[in-house]
This record gives structure tokens, C-alpha cells and sequence, in this order.
DNA sequence: ATGGGGACTGGAAGCGCTTCCAGAAATGTC
DNA sequence: GACATTTCTGGAAGCGCTTCCAGTCCCCAT
């Protein structure tokens, strides 16, 4: 580079030859490892403060065999949809947890061929210690790769027809019974549904929340229409929904984004929300509290999400056998229904 | 970790072995280097092959004193505010010119002071081949821990009082003055602002843009407020501004959030947009195209920040001298002014 | 005095790769 | 056919750290 570095970093011979020990010594002391004296320690940290030593990291893995990198692997169909601020807070509860340790956060976005095989390489080349996979769509193949590595991988989520062994997951269908029963509790009973993709795990879960509960409830689900998650995808389906049930009486929407769309069309409608029909959604996100009126939802912490992925990959690192974890959700009451 | 590794990942000297050559003709061939003869090449690609070989990051790394791995660090004085969407565009733009490369990026939230030690530690033991900084403070102390360094750093924006050697930075400054001059040509001349922090570089740059743009039309700066770039800031500073300059017909807000704060303000305060009031944002977000009426607003594109970032970095690893870039902004009209 | 056991120590062998170098082999030149 | 080049090769020395191991030293019970 340009801006020269002035002169090499110490090494830890150098450390060590000024300390006057060997640097087996000096090693120990840097890991502080039992049997080092106290004249020895002292005056390792002695040299080590005067040269401004620092442990080379990249030695030190390459003898540990532990790079102190954990890789969090995000995939999606656009890769521009990475904006969705879903991702950031996953990175931000990960980061949170990694903060107390000394692993470092790699980030790979990997949703075109480029990305997956420079992944794929990463983890056979051993560059990081283990991994984080966020693989939003059922048939990913960053899944496989990512379970061939030999190496500790946490899954944020379930893909849709396989149970990996390790994964952290919110509690999609229980949240999503909870949105319908809270509905059938109100006394409405022409409840649709606005579904996600159901090719995802997610829409699959939170469409079949709405039906057991609808099931338990003695009533056939009354009507469903699937979507994307997105707010035009949601008004659009509710527009559908309203044309094929003109006297539904409540809606059950698989993500705020979709419930603010359906809102939307509702008052375009001229329906009441939620006099003329009541709507709950999914996700809590900013979003739902700035609707009109405030939208009733199925409340999910991502970044609780995100810390416990971390913490997982922590315990597999560490060698332990942790076990799997579906986060709760729960209904936040607000003015849609 | 308790999924056990089947077998140890092959060496190159066993690779050299199963092809009958030395390490060192292996080595050639996998960087091809010159001086491999065919048929040493062929056996070499033939044991890789049949053995499953991938090179060690770690080994080659420390032989090569190249990690190739580079940090984005971002700081932000409240870490849950790295949800804002601008960290995640920044993000795909250096995502995107990484994947072109085999360097892979290591994300560093370093808001605390736990966060900032591990960054120095990290830069300190060599961690990374290069970095780049997202400050947006003025005074934050990353930028004397990373330019002290010793390693390639590139600047995304620039801080407050000082112009660091290589930044990638938005024009701020022309870009306010653009929207103020919309204004002016409009006819109108009771405009006032509402400015972001004045102790980043950007809320005062952007300032600084609307006070020329008004001097340079021979008019005094007719009224301002300081926010925070946020939504409730926006509305805050508009109202602290009706109730200033009651007959202002025009305001240049730093950015949409405010400008969005604004107009709900304006609305309720029966003003109309853009009849009796126009109104410029800044940045272009989503949100801008959304408001009522659709937002005229400063387009910056934040993705391609980051792309120039990561160039940079690209060609000062390399060896190379870049120039620091001021990316143009340019306005978008659409129905607030 | 004697031996047994801990507390320390430094030498040496790695970790898995790149790269320098001296020399062998192949090629070219007149 | 003698010589200068050029191509190719493997040995060896790193890169900067950890860790095993065989010792040395010292203290205490016998």
C-alpha cells in the first residue's frame, strides 16, 4: 500500500529475546498457561509493553487450528432484498453475542452461484470455524453445502421439508394460532387468510396456524389467498379475497408488510377497520404501529433470533451438544382488531 | 464440535506425494506459477482432484502475510440503529464488488468501547488486509484507531474537521444546493431548513449547501432549525419553524425522514403541498416516494458508496494510489415542490 | 543424606503453505 | 559438438505461533 508501514510488528521471538526466556515462555504467559514464575511473567509483559507486542493472529490459528471467524451466510432470491431490515437485525443480535467473545462476524451474501461457491470454499478451506446459515427459501442448496463442510452450522429457521439438526426458529405456527384464535375470540367468523409463499417454511407455518386453529375452532378455514410478504402482494390479495368473499369479517395476514397492503384496500373498499373487518398481522415490525388504524400482530424477536444462533454456534465450537430452540411470539394488541 | 470431521482435510504434501513431485512443484501449479512442465501440472490437477484438496486459508495466509479478508466497520452511536437501511445498502454495494474477488468481508459493529478494542486488537494482529470506516460522528475515535493502523484504509464520508487521505463520499454539499436552487427557481424565497446534527460532516455539509445556494441568489438564509434526521425530529423542527417564520413557502429538509415529519406537519397544520409550501428531502429513500405528496428529493446512491469503497480498498491493497471520490447527487422531482 | 514429587524451563517439532535458490534437464545457437 | 540460455525441479528455509517433552531445579518428608 501507499501509506508505508513504518516497520515490521515484533514477533514474539523478539518478545522473548528481550525478556530474556525462551519463547515457549513467552507463549505461555501470552495464553497465561500455568507454570510460568512470576519473574518470568513480569518481565514478559515487560518486553512485550516496551516492543508494543501483538500476537499475530493469523500464526496463531494456523497453530490452533481455530481462526476465531464465524461466518453468518444470508441467501435470498434478489440479492438487493438484503435491505430488508430483517437481516440487520439478525447481524445486530449476532453481533451482540460475538461482542463477548473474541470471534469476529464474516459476512457472506450468498444468493448467486458467485456467492455460494466462494462460500463453499471458505468453509473447505477451513476460514472460518463454523457457520451461521439463513437460508429463506426450502430447497436452498447453500443447505447442503453448508451441512457437507464438516464444520458447526446453526440454521436461523427450518427450510421447508428437512429438520437440520441444529436451528433456531421462531415459533411461526403457535404465533400465528395465536392471531386466528385471538380473531375467533372476538366472535368473527369469516376469517381469511393472506398467506406468504408457501414454498418457504415460514408461509408454510404460519398459513397452518391459521387452519388448525380455525380446525380446533370447529370451522373450516374460510378462505385463503397466497402472496409474497410484500405490501403490493398483500393489497393485492386482499382485493382478491374480497372479491371472492365480500363478507369475510376478519383477515389474518402472514406479515405486517401484507396487513398494511390489506388495510389499504380495505379503506379504499370503504370497509372499517376493525368494525367492518378485523386485521391481525405477523412480525411487529416499525411498520405496524404506523398503520391507520395501529395494526394488531403476532410479535418475533429477530434479534433475540440472532443472539441465540450465536450463542448455539458458541456451544457447538465449544464442543457441546446444545439443542435446537423454537422462540416464542406473541400477540400485540393494537387497533386493527 | 460433536458432528465429528471424518478425516482430516488433505495437505499439499500429500498431494506432492500422490503425484511423485515435490511440495514445491504442487505449490506451482495451484497459484500457476511459471515453470510447471505439462505432465507435472496434469499428475498435480489429477491427485487435487482425486483427493479432494482444497488449500488452507490459514496456511497460505501466513506464508503469504495476505489474509484476504477485509472489515467494514461501522459505528453508530446507538448500535440498534445499524437497522437503518443505508448500513444494509452500503453493505450490498461492497458485497458486490467483493464477490468478484476472493476477499471475504468481516463486519464489524463498533459503536461500544468493547467494540472499538476488538477492532484495534483485530487491525493490530494483522486480522485483515484492509478496512473500511463508516463513522459517522465527527469526533468518534475509530478514525484515529484505524488510521493509526498501519494498513489500508479507506473512508466512507468524511469526518468533520479533518479530509482523511482516501474517502468515497457523497456530494452533500452540491446536492443540497441543488435542491435549494430547485426551490429558487420555483420563485420561491422564504425558504427555510431543516438541518440534520451539525456535529456530523454531513448534516453540516448539507447545510452549508442551502446557505450558499441562498447567498449565491443574493437572499439571506431565511430560517432554520436543527433536527436529528429522523421523522419525529422533522416534525419537531417544523413546527419550531411555523411558529418562527409563519409565512414560509418553502423548506429543504437534510433528509426524507424529516422531510416526511414535515409534511405530516405542514398537513395538519392546513398548510398544502405543494401550493402553499414546497418541500425538498434528501436521500431518496423508499419512504419518498411514498409520502404525501410523493417527495422531491436529492437522489445519493448509498449502494454505490460502498461499491467505490471497496474499489479503493481494492486498489490500495494493490499496491496502487487511487483518488478519494465526491459521488455526484442529482435531484428527483416529483410532487412536493 | 536421600529420594520423590511438584514447579518451571527451553528445545524442538509441528501447523500447512509459499518462495528462494542451486542445480538438473531441455532447448537453442553457431 | 560445444556452449549459452531457458525451463523445470526439489530441498530447505521461512511465515509466527502453540505444545509436547525431556529435563532442571527446589522443597519437603523420610
Amino acid at each position: 500500500m501507499a501509506a508505508a508501514t513504518p516497520r515490521r510488528q515484533p514477533t514474539l521471538d523478539e518478545v522473548a529475546e528481550r525478556a530474556g526466556v525462551s519463547r515457549s515462555a513467552a507463549s505461555r504467559v501470552l495464553n497465561n498457561a500455568p507454570y510460568v514464575s512470576r519473574p518470568t511473567r513480569e518481565a514478559v509483559e515487560k518486553a512485550i509493553k516496551e516492543l508494543g507486542y501483538r500476537p499475530n493472529r493469523t500464526a496463531r490459528a494456523l497453530a490452533t487450528r481455530q481462526t476465531g471467524i464465524v461466518a453468518l451466510a444470508l441467501s435470498h432470491d434478489d440479492p438487493a432484498l438484503f435491505a430488508d431490515p430483517f437481516f440487520a437485525q439478525v447481524i445486530v443480535g449476532v453481533s451482540a453475542v460475538l461482542e463477548e467473545t473474541d470471534l469476529h462476524l464474516l459476512l457472506c451474501l450468498a444468493s448467486s452461484g458467485r456467492g455460494r461457491s466462494r462460500l463453499t470454499n471458505l468453509l473447505q478451506a477451513r476460514g472460518v470455524d463454523g457457520i451461521m446459515l439463513m437460508a429463506l427459501h426450502g430447497d436452498d442448496p447453500l443447505t447442503g453445502i453448508v451441512d457437507r463442510a464438516g464444520l458447526p452450522v446453526v440454521h436461523g429457521g427450518r427450510p421447508l421439508h428437512v429438520e437440520p439438526q441444529w436451528y433456531v426458529d421462531s415459533d411461526n405456527l403457535g404465533g400465528a394460532r395465536l392471531a386466528t384464535e385471538h380473531l375467533l375470540a372476538l366472535g368473527r367468523t369469516r376469517i381469511v387468510t393472506i398467506t406468504g409463499q408457501m414454498a418457504t417454511q415460514v408461509g408454510e407455518a404460519r398459513h397452518r396456524g391459521y387452519r388448525e386453529a380455525m380446525i380446533m375452532a370447529g370451522r373450516e378455514p374460510y378462505g385463503m389467498a397466497e402472496s409474497d410478504f410484500t405490501e403490493a402482494g398483500g393489497a393485492a390479495a386482499m382485493k382478491l379475497l374480497l372479491d371472492r368473499h365480500p363478507d369475510l369479517d376478519a383477515v389474518f395476514a402472514a406479515s405486517d408488510k401484507m396487513a398494511a397492503g390489506a388495510l389499504r384496500v380495505l379503506s379504499d373498499a370503504g370497509r372499517s377497520v376493525p368494525a367492518d373487518v378485523a386485521v391481525v398481522g405477523f412480525d411487529d415490525l416499525d411498520v405496524a404501529a404506523q398503520t391507520d388504524p395501529p395494526l394488531t400482530t403476532v410479535h418475533q424477536s429477530i434479534q433475540a433470533l440472532g443472539r441465540e444462533m450465536a450463542r448455539m454456534l458458541l456451544a457447538l465450537i465449544a464442543g457441546e451438544s446444545p439443542t435446537s430452540l423454537i422462540l416464542p411470539t406473541g400477540l400485540i394488541r393494537r387497533g386493527s382488531a
